[in-house]
DNA sequence: GTCTATACCAGGATAGAC
DNA sequence: GTCTATCCTGGTATAGAC
C-alpha cells in the first residue's frame, strides 16, 4: 500500500514502468506469436519495435505507419520484425493489450484499502493523470485507434473506459451518500472527470508549451474539482 | 444579435447550417478545384459526397477510407468523384476550410454585443455545444485527423482549437478582474472547459446510449462550471 | 536470428468512350 | 457530366540465403 502523498517521482518507481520490465512482459505473454527463444534478444528488440511503432503511430497514425517505416525507425529489418509479430494488427494487440493490463493494476493499486471517498477521488485522479505521463505515447495511441480495432480489441478497450468512469462514479457516489459530496448527476460528472484527465495526455504538446508539469495539473484539476462538489463545510 | 435564453430549436434555425446551404458555399468557395458548372448538379452530388466521406472517415479514419469506399457509399464512380475534387487531400481540405468558416461565424455571432462574463461565457459554451451537435462528424474529423493534415492544413487547425480557448480564456480573465470570478489559473480553466466541451462530440456513443440531450449535458456543464468558479454571494 | 529479394494486392489517379 | 478500364506506386507479407 501507498503513503498517503504520492508526488510523481515515487509513483514513478513504486510502480514497475520501466520499458525493459514490460517488453519482458510481452515477451512471456506472448510466446506463440514472437518466434525469438532468447529472452535477452527478444527484450532488446522488442523494444526497439514498440518504440519506433509508438513514435510513428503517435505522429501519422496507425494506418499511415507503413511496415516500411518501422523498419527503417526501429532500424530492423521487415524479416526480422515479423519474427516478432505475425501481422501489423498483431502488432497493435500486443501493445494495446500489455498497456490495458498496466493501467488496471496502477489503478488497482492506489485504491487498495482506502475507505475515504475524497482521498480516494484524490488517489485515482492522481494516478491516471501520473501513468498517462509516463505512458503518454501509449493512451494517445489507445484513445485515437479504438475505432480502427478489430471487433475483440474494440471491445476490450471500451471496457477499459467505461472500467476508469465507473471506478470515478462509485467514489462519487459514496461520496454523496455520506454527506460529503453536493448531491449532482453523478454520471456526468464521472465523465468529465474523466474527459479533464484525458486532456492531459490527449493535448501533450499544448501543456508542453506552457511548461505545465503534470503535479501542477494534477493539483489545478484537484482544486478546481473540489471546490465544485464538496459541500461547504463552514458555520 | 440573439435573445437572452437560446434552446437548440432556436439556435438551429437561426445559424444557417443546413447541408444544402453548406454545400452551395463550398461549391462557390472551390470553383477552381471543382470541374462541374451547373450549381444544381454539383451541390446535390457535393452533399453526396461529403456525407459519404464523413460517415466512412467517422466510422475508420480518413487514411483507411479508400476512394473506392467512397464512390460506392456516395454512388458516383470514381471518374466522377473527381470532377469534384483534385485529389484525396483536397477533399479533406474543403471540408475542413468549410466546417472551420462555420464555427467561427457562429462563436462570432452568439457573443457579439454582449458584456456580461458570466452571459459570455454561457454563451459560448452553449453555442459549441450546440454547434457541434449540428455538425458532430465535422468536429469528430477535425479533431481526429489534425495530425495527418498536410502542414498548412494543421497550422489553421491547431490556431482554431486556441482561437475558442482564448475566447475562454479571455472572458474568464474579465470575469476575475471584475471580481465576479473566484481567482485562479484562467488558462488551466479555459484548457478544461475546452477539453468538456469536446467530450461532447468525441464520446458520442456514450451520451447517446445514455439517452443524454445536449440541453441537458450544457445545462450540466454550466451549473459544474459555475458552482467552482463564482464568487460566493451570500452575505 | 537476421537480411535481401520478391510476390502479390489495394490504393490513388487518369484517359478516353459515351 | 459520368462511367469504365487501366496505370503505377507503395502496401503487407513471405521465402530462402546467410
Amino acid at each position: 500500500m501507498m503513503s498517503n502523498e504520492m508526488g510523481f517521482a515515487s509513483f514513478r518507481s513504486q510502480m514497475k514502468l520501466s520499458k525493459e520490465e514490460i517488453c519482458r512482459e510481452i515477451f512471456l505473454h506472448n510466446s506463440d506469436s514472437i518466434k525469438i527463444r532468447k529472452e535477452g534478444v527478444a527484450v532488446r528488440n522488442l523494444s526497439r519495435i514498440l518504440d519506433a511503432a509508438l513514435k510513428l503511430c503517435n505522429s501519422k497514425g496507425f494506418s499511415s505507419m507503413s511496415l516500411r517505416d518501422l523498419s527503417r525507425e526501429s532500424g530492423l529489418s521487415m524479416g526480422a520484425m515479423y519474427s516478432y509479430f505475425r501481422s501489423k494488427e498483431d502488432l497493435l494487440r500486443m501493445i494495446q493489450a500489455q498497456g490495458r493490463s498496466v493501467v488496471l493494476r496502477v489503478l488497482g493499486r492506489v485504491t487498495e484499502g482506502i475507505d475515504d471517498p475524497l482521498l480516494k477521488l484524490r488517489r485515482v485522479i492522481q494516478a491516471h493523470l501520473y501513468a498517462s505521463e509516463v505512458l503518454q505515447p501509449w493512451f494517445y495511441l489507445s484513445y485515437m485507434e479504438t475505432r480502427n480495432f478489430p471487433r475483440d480489441e474494440y471491445k476490450k478497450s471500451i471496457e477499459a473506459e467505461l472500467f476508469t468512469e465507473n471506478m470515478l462514479i462509485e467514489i462519487i457516489d459514496s461520496g454523496q451518500k455520506r454527506g460529503l459530496f453536493k448531491s449532482m448527476d453523478a454520471v456526468l460528472l464521472g465523465a468529465v472527470i474523466k474527459s479533464m484527465l484525458q486532456d492531459w495526455y490527449l493535448k501533450r504538446w499544448k501543456y508542453y508549451k506552457r511548461k505545465m508539469s503534470v503535479e501542477q495539473y494534477s493539483e489545478f484539476l484537484l482544486n478546481f474539482i473540489e471546490s465544485s462538489i464538496l459541500c461547504d463545510t463552514r458555520v
